[in-house]
DNA sequence: AAATCCCGCCAGGCC
DNA sequence: GGCCTGGCGGGATTT
């Protein structure tokens, strides 16, 4: 956590400059060459920071090497060296705490870290200083190297919402000497921007900087490919065999002669079912096609909540890999790096999943929900989304999922959901609160008005367009409004980052909070909410840069409006404690919605790297029971406003919400209605509906009383069928 | 001990 | 044959 505070300034500051250069070159962010000759010339001189660096890299690194994508040269190159960096080496050779400090100094600075106050700091000590402090302070620890992390620096060079007419190149080397790291991690980065048509590939090492222009029509895509190749349910279903194995493993029985381990649930799907999968070449297992899987998953799941084992499985399963256990490693090795990099872009947030068995590793969508709305939708996902996964592997993956499920023809989603029961919860709960509160925030803070000036410039300059899109009342938010109109946004989405960004300032969270309660007192009635939601959204998505919206949980909750404005909602995010139902659908998505999810402002709010831990957004959760599946019916009514069209999820937070609040507590049905609103909006216009979700359970947060008061926020998730 | 995931070997493809 | 890509998994770090 403290890491990621560090981090987050890091980006921001030092880079702006920076990036503001890249982007208006146009071109490439070459203008980092700057930073690229000083890494470059780090090694051969010895300029202040360089020394450090070279020390690394001798030992270390090969990253550094700035100078090409041979990774070679430049640990030879660190010969160069001035004397204090022999020194360090001597030492570092005695001494492996020292080396490994150098080592992450090393390559922080490569990176980029500089942004970093910490690393100003570090190098300035350096400067001055003996060597020797500066091994102390830089630690470059395995953290700053992360993919996250180094991600983030990457969409920090170039522009969230390009100006149409500037064409952005990127050099793989170049990036990856300015960032100074190896040129193959720059791939896994591309590899899943590409997924999402962030970045496309115009030539050998060149990719093409479109930015999130077409996310959400990219993101709509993904959603519809992953109705149509009924994810959902493939998760309810192994969710259900997962449950099973539990039970039975409790009993120590074995009812169904499975094994015991997952392993065999896997086999069951992949073997038999996908005979052509075979084909899939290694593009199958391509970082991009399973980048795009995985957005699936979220994008269809109602809870959009996914495990990491849960989606191995079904990408193994789709990929027909053998179930084995090192197949499932690598895999949850893959998503990691792909969880990396979509947690970087804002799209999502590690959480944890208790469940009976255990914790779980897991992450939530925190992307924007209702991009479905968007006018664009029409376009024909299979084109414009991935073609290449379409083509390949969409028509096979479509056949396996539904021979899957007619297999099991006995399972039933909506048991297994009920089963379920997990606590969602970011990993650092208290801790991380602790920190949160304390000093570190004012850095965060710092560097997040950092994000929103170069937000807001970005947007002025290209952007414009779409931010005018926004609505010009409730969506406040959009890219024209810097922090302040996040408050606006709260009502329409909800994000975790927002969560975070209120931890940091508490004045500003007041506005949340205080908008917030507007909102929910406004409990206008779903219908026209609804109308005017659905207009706002495309706007809200478009442009905004950052629209974090208090936590997600915390709105859809209606915490705040219990007690209050949104008052709680700085302490409530901290202590609020999600509880969420067993299975994934449950209904948080609708909160969650987010208006802009720019991933500037995450960057800089988290970076991307160990956001994880930090739990704004969870907090303690605490896992609420998930009702019956009688009591979920009731909430049928409810939804029938709606109706479930293509956006059942939606559709189920309303229910749910609905329920919740109807056993909670009036107001709390006044907020969820509104909540559920919003995320809503979208979606019934959807063609695409998948009727399918029957199955799914739906899970409302609700704010327990308790929760308000402020000790513990938690929140319950009430889990209703539909 | 489990969860993460960095690092870079090495193979497939293309030029 | 060399370079670009990127799958893969050993093993180091963190949690």
């Amino acid at each position: 956590m403290e890491v990621n505070c560090l981090t987050l300034k890091d980006l921001i500051n030092p880079r702006q400059p920076r990036l503001d250069f890249a982007i208006e070159d146009g071109e490439n962010a070459q203008k980092e060459n700057i930073f690229v000759d000083r890494s470059r010339m780090a090694p051969k001189t010895p300029i202040k920071n360089e020394p450090i660096d070279l020390s690394k890299q001798k030992i270390f690194t090969p990253e550094r090497n700035p100078i090409t994508p041979v990774k070679l040269v430049d640990r030879q190159q660190a010969e160069p060296w001035t004397p204090t960096a022999n020194l360090k080496m001597l030492i570092s050779a005695a001494s492996p705490d020292i080396r490994d400090r150098e080592k992450k100094k090393g390559l922080f600075r490569p990176i980029e870290n500089k942004d970093d106050a910490f690393t100003d700091s570090l190098q300035l000590d350096v400067v001055g200083d003996s060597a020797v402090d500066e091994f102390e302070k830089q630690r470059p620890s395995r953290k700053q190297k992360s993919l996250g992390l180094l991600c983030q620096k990457f969409l920090a060079r170039y522009p969230s919402y390009p100006l149409s007419t500037e064409k952005t190149t990127i050099s793989l080397d170049e990036v990856a000497v300015s960032l100074g790291v190896e040129r193959r991690r720059i791939y896994d980065i591309v590899n899943v921007l590409e997924s999402l048509h962030l970045v496309s590939r115009v030539a050998k090492n060149q990719y093409g900087w479109h930015g999130r222009h077409s996310l959400p029509k990219t993101l709509r895509n993904l959603q519809r490919l992953g109705e149509e190749q009924k994810y959902e349910e493939q998760m309810a279903h192994l969710q259900q065999k997962e449950l099973d194995l539990m039970d039975y493993k409790c009993g120590e029985r074995k009812r169904d002669g499975c094994p015991d381990s997952q392993d065999p649930h896997l086999l069951d799907f992949s073997e038999a079912d996908c005979p052509s999968s075979s084909a899939n070449s290694r593009k199958d297992k391509s970082l991009r096609i399973m980048s795009q899987k995985f957005v699936m998953l979220f994008l269809v799941s109602k809870t959009k909540i996914v495990t990491l084992d849960l989606a191995a499985k079904i990408l193994i399963e789709e990929s027909q890999d053998t179930p084995d256990h090192s197949k499932f490693k690598t895999k949850v090795r893959r998503l990691y790096d792909i969880a990396n990099v979509l947690t970087s872009l804002a799209l999502i947030k590690k959480v944890h999943v208790t469940e009976e068995r255990g914790r779980k590793p897991a992450f939530k969508w925190i992307g924007p929900v209702d991009f479905s709305s968007s006018d664009e939708e029409l376009v024909d996902v299979s084109s414009s989304v991935l073609p290449e996964l379409k083509r390949e592997t969409y028509g096979h993956i479509q056949f396996c999922a539904k021979q899957k499920l007619a297999r099991h023809s006995s399972f039933n989603s909506v048991q297994a959901s009920e089963r379920i029961q997990r606590k969602v919860n970011s990993e650092p709960n208290s801790p991380y609160r602790k920190k949160q509160e304390s000093g570190g925030y004012s850095l965060e803070i710092g560097s997040l008005a950092a994000v929103y000036r170069r937000k807001i410039e970005d947007n002025s300059q290209g952007e414009a367009s779409a931010s005018q899109r926004a609505m010009p009342q409730s969506c406040s938010l959009d890219a024209a409004a810097p922090f302040p109109s996040l408050s606006a946004d709260s009502e329409y989405c909800v994000s975790p980052l927002a969560n975070q960004v209120l931890s940091v300032a508490p004045t500003d969270l007041q506005a949340f909070s205080a908008q917030n309660g507007l909102n929910g007192q406004g409990g206008v009635s779903l219908g026209s909410a609804a109308l005017d939601a659905e207009s706002l959204k495309p706007a809200l998505l478009a442009g905004q840069p950052l629209v974090y919206v208090p936590s997600a949980s915390l709105f859809m909750l209606c915490g705040s409006l219990q007690e209050g404005p949104a008052p709680g909602a700085g302490t409530e995010r901290d202590s609020r404690g999600l509880d969420v139902a067993a299975a994934e659908r449950s209904s948080t998505p609708s909160v969650q919605k987010r208006l802009g999810d720019e991933r500037r402002p995450q960057e800089e709010e988290e970076p991307a790297t160990k956001r994880q831990s930090r739990d704004y957004e969870d907090g303690p959760l605490s896992l609420v029971i998930p009702k019956k599946p009688s009591d979920a019916t009731d909430i049928a009514s409810p939804k029938s406003v709606e109706t479930r069209g293509s956006a059942p999820q939606e559709d189920l937070h309303r229910n749910g919400q609905l329920f919740a609040a109807k056993e909670v507590s009036g107001k709390v049905l006044a907020n969820c209605f509104v909540s559920s609103r919003n995320s809503e909006i979208g979606k019934p216009l959807k063609e695409n509906e998948s009727t399918k979700e029957p199955s799914l359970l739906q899970y409302l947060y609700v704010q327990s009383p308790a929760v308000t008061s402020s000790s513990h926020p938690q929140e319950h998730l009430v889990h209703t069928a539909r």
